[in-house]
DNA sequence: CTTCTATCTTAACCTACATCAATTTTTCCG
DNA sequence: CGGAAAAATTGATGTAGGTTAAGATAGAAG
């Protein structure tokens, strides 16, 4: 079964023929590690859907410091949402950590579907809810949590990530240097004593 | 011209005929100052659309601390969204801060009316993207900015609101003490020094 | 393999903000 | 009004996490 279609069913139960049809309005594209899916500046009209590979997304600020918004394993979605939204230029980074095989859509494609098809808004729609829950609930955990909490909390959110991302980067998700975030794993595995 | 015939149709063109059908499903409700819209444990049905008044939304800690999650002010919608969204019972409070006139609307009232105005789901897509939208650039701001940025940056957003909240509820919203911040606020109006 | 570079770790020191505690100021309501 | 309660301010002190710097590991490229 496409991953695409899994991933959709999840949610609303759109035939085979309607889906086979949407799918093409998306584009295989693949790219390798280190390349960049989206850089700063940029006018942003696609989403994409992570069929293989690892990606995250981050800004950089004036003093040069990277800060990750969020990582993208298979069966998600990723894009510089805030571009993609409000048609402002990119502000963000997104950038593979491992080859990746992506399908990209066109969001003005997308929009006509959502003319044709209620249940695809519908889906998106769900999507977004399920979004901004993720991040209404990441503000929560930033105000009350301690460093050790957010990062226990980051593993249970994105389990086995750990073997695939950089400890700098989990680092700059969580709002802490490498060196705290060194220290912090170092204490997790003594405690017990 | 009714308030949210106004806001709706900063979105999307619904005419007045439309409107006033649609105006059926939400049911105006007062509220005091003080009191609870929402308390932990409740499942949530409805948000609310603010007429008048001004209200937050919230948690409390185990250790008894309180953490602002948004503030609502006249032309906003509030409820505690990660319940209304997941389903499942509420954690947050939103609390009137004064005085408030709301339109109630619930959920599955809002989504019978999606299925026949493919319009009105649009709009709630809209609303939903913009405040997606929010919520990451506010976890961004965390991440990079000081306390001092965060705060100029929230009188931005909430113009005006310093008359009508407290400033421990600010402070919990900024993710800092109220001590810290009335520092803070005694640096803002020296430096030209 | 071996070299080079990126990443991770460790340690000493520092700073923004927290905590605790004591006043002062404001708000509320009888 | 006036007095109690809530909120804000100020000061002294504590601490989580930042900064800087050096050394240890581990990948990647030849």
């Amino acid at each position: 079964m496409h991953p695409l279609y899994r991933h959709i069913e999840k949610r609303i139960s759109l035939g085979e023929e309607d889906f086979y049809n949407l799918l093409k309005i998306f584009k295989e594209v693949n790219y390798s590690r280190k390349q960049l899916l989206i850089k700063p500046g940029q006018e942003i009209n696609y989403q994409y859907f992570v069929i293989e590979g690892c990606l995250r997304t981050f800004m950089i600020d004036q003093g040069g410091k990277e800060h990750t918004v969020q990582f993208a394993v298979e069966d998600w979605w990723t894009s510089d949402y805030i571009a993609y939204y409000t048609h402002e230029p990119s502000i963000l980074y997104v950038e593979c950590i491992e080859d990746c095989k992506l399908l990209q859509v066109k969001q003005s494609d997308l929009i006509l579907r959502f003319q044709q098809s209620p249940d695809l808004e519908t889906f998106f729609r769900g999507q977004l809810e399920s979004a901004f829950v993720a991040f209404q609930k990441r503000i929560l955990s930033n105000l009350y949590m301690t460093a050790e909490e957010r990062y226990s909390d980051f593993l249970k959110s994105y389990p086995n990530i750990e073997q695939r991302v950089k400890n700098y980067q989990i680092a700059s998700y969580l709002g802490i240097t490498p060196e705290s975030l060194s220290r912090l794993r170092n204490q997790r595995t003594k405690p017990p004593a």
